[in-house]
DNA sequence: CATGAATGAGTTTTCATTCAT
DNA sequence: AATGAATGAAAACTCATTCAT
């Protein structure tokens, strides 16, 4: 392994490091962290691949920017706009962040599937995952009680709802199971957690 | 890639499949399908590596069958016991279901996420995996139609409660979040279920 | 790393080892330790590369090795032939041993030069030639004091003796030096580590 | 390889030269010339990489100019110390200069150790190497005759001596031989030179 | 002159699969 | 049928050298 990685600081190394984390987001979201070489995570950033060792320390470097990506895409937009509110409303708030989560989903899922896929065996991946987890929950939840929501255990239901609502797009993204009335799901998960709240 | 694999029908080879299946069953758990390789699961099924492709096509042929124990073992026995049912009273029913699949989920957790975790990157598990899940939810929903359920979007609903006892487990197995107290989330699940229908 | 490697057990096997082991003595005694790849050992053995990584952890794993055999084509005739003595003759034994540190070392000094080499970056390299200058000094001091020498400062002496030996035979060896005349040499080492005595 | 190299005038390049080859000499003792690269010198010498190769056709030659900082180093002090003496006592010469030996080892035996062991495989090296022990002995023996010795054999002798000091030195720097009693053996070391003699 | 980013061939090592015995 | 040695393509990573700026 490199001794040191470079911190780039000119446009072009910094856009080149970037376009190694774009090519190896693309990638590992197609065909799986497994399934991909550095080789062509190179070719596909359209860099060498002796260059990528001087912008990560490893294959195991990329996947973990790629996963703040993964997470600056998904979960801060979120998150930024339920830090945004003036007042709670529920019946406004879920049915908007439910629009958000699938949507943002539908444009991630794959790699969300790739990453989730290596939280058993990587444990730098589990370890962000879980973190990522935590600070949400946690913004969300001191957002609400700052916006005077005073009933009890608002951790374990933020992080439910979080993950229904993961769950939820999930479904809806991969869309795998014929005889599901999504539309109609749709309104019982709204249904759930509004009464989660 | 073999041309032919063998149907054994001798107890001892029979024996030895499941040895097989077994083997790679235990390291696809632990460490993952990427990180296993056949000489490894040879070993520890006690068989040479060459007989290994007299019994499976390939490595991927013994993942696919180490995929149908795991639905056996996690699976079946929900839906078995949802099938022995003679009435319906959920106050009953989702308590113990949901016992019944995070005690299975602890015993299996290993494998479920090494399992998931191909579903991105391997089409024929993923296809396993939807298979199971749509059997799964039409089993039951076919038995509580049968002893008299009658509300709409029973599908979606069963669908929806088997995810998320799923996703209760799998927080109860990890146990990641520090700050989630586990019987009072247990509490608000089965209320969320118990709402669902 | 591979996890385990093979000890060969059938003849063949034996023989392959073997052959892996003389090419790679041969090519760090021509071009050197880290000018040899293990393709060329595996080419020059006749096998793949791949069963080198059967019977080697790795690369300095056949190093090792060819240590090991550099140590007994090289120091073990000499203190064989040291250990069969009869009685103490200097004036014969000095001649005799320094032909036969000659000859051995004509044989064998791209090896000694390839080996000695790496005690400075690689401690097992350094480690096993103090070990086997330990033996030999070791060795031929008590066979010494068996056959009845007592005089004082054995050790070092057997120490310097063997050095000056290997020193002069280098000398030969190489004949780098157009001014030297050999024989004379030889007659002014032999006098030398007859008076050491 | 550069077509050019510069033969830098300026005290500034002169001083960036010299940066390189002191940079060079000291990784190269302390890990080996094959385990250090070229950035690694360029750092430790506080320049950028691409200089490097504008004062050295290759790491080779950044070697070859490091061999001549260790001859003068090492070898000139002590031919220097001979060429001023007025008239031979050996008595007083033998021990001084085996004490200049020993401790100009000291401070050089790492060098010493990372050029021999490129004598086998760098040719350049071994050439240099040959060429400075021919003038050493060349000089001293030249100084001796100046001062009337006059006994046969001289240069055989001189070599001799040389080396013998030499490893002598090795043994006390390295001191890897437990049993060894370093005061008795240079008692022993200084008789035998003083017989040769 | 000087920089340090960039190249890409080369190195060590792994492993699914085959095949001689 | 069974063994496990053998294959060799492919992977991760390094580094002497070049070159755009």
């Amino acid at each position: 392994m490199a001794d040191v990685i470079r911190m780039p600081k000119q446009q072009r190394a910094i856009d080149k490091k970037n376009r190694i984390i774009e090519a190896g987001y693309e990638l590992f979201a197609t065909v799986g962290y497994f399934n991909t070489n550095t080789e062509q995570i190179a070719k596909k950033a359209g860099v060498s691949t002796g260059i990528v060792y001087s912008y990560f320390h490893d294959k195991l470097g990329i996947l973990v920017e790629v996963l703040d990506v993964y997470a600056d895409n998904v979960f801060m937009p979120i998150v930024n706009k339920i830090e945004r509110l003036q007042s709670i409303d529920f019946d406004e708030i879920l049915p908007a962040m439910l629009e958000d989560v699938v949507r943002l989903h539908k444009n991630n899922h794959q790699m969300h599937e790739a990453l989730h896929s290596l939280t058993a065996s990587v444990p730098v991946v589990n370890d962000k995952f879980i973190a990522l987890q935590d600070d949400v929950t946690a913004k969300i939840a001191k957002k609400l009680i700052s916006l005077g929501y005073d009933k009890p255990n608002l951790l374990e239901k933020v992080h439910l709802a979080v993950e229904i609502m993961q769950l939820f797009s999930h479904e809806c993204v991969f869309d795998n199971h014929a005889y599901i009335d999504y539309p109609a799901m749709k309104t019982i998960v709204l249904n759930m957690l509004r009464n989660l709240f």
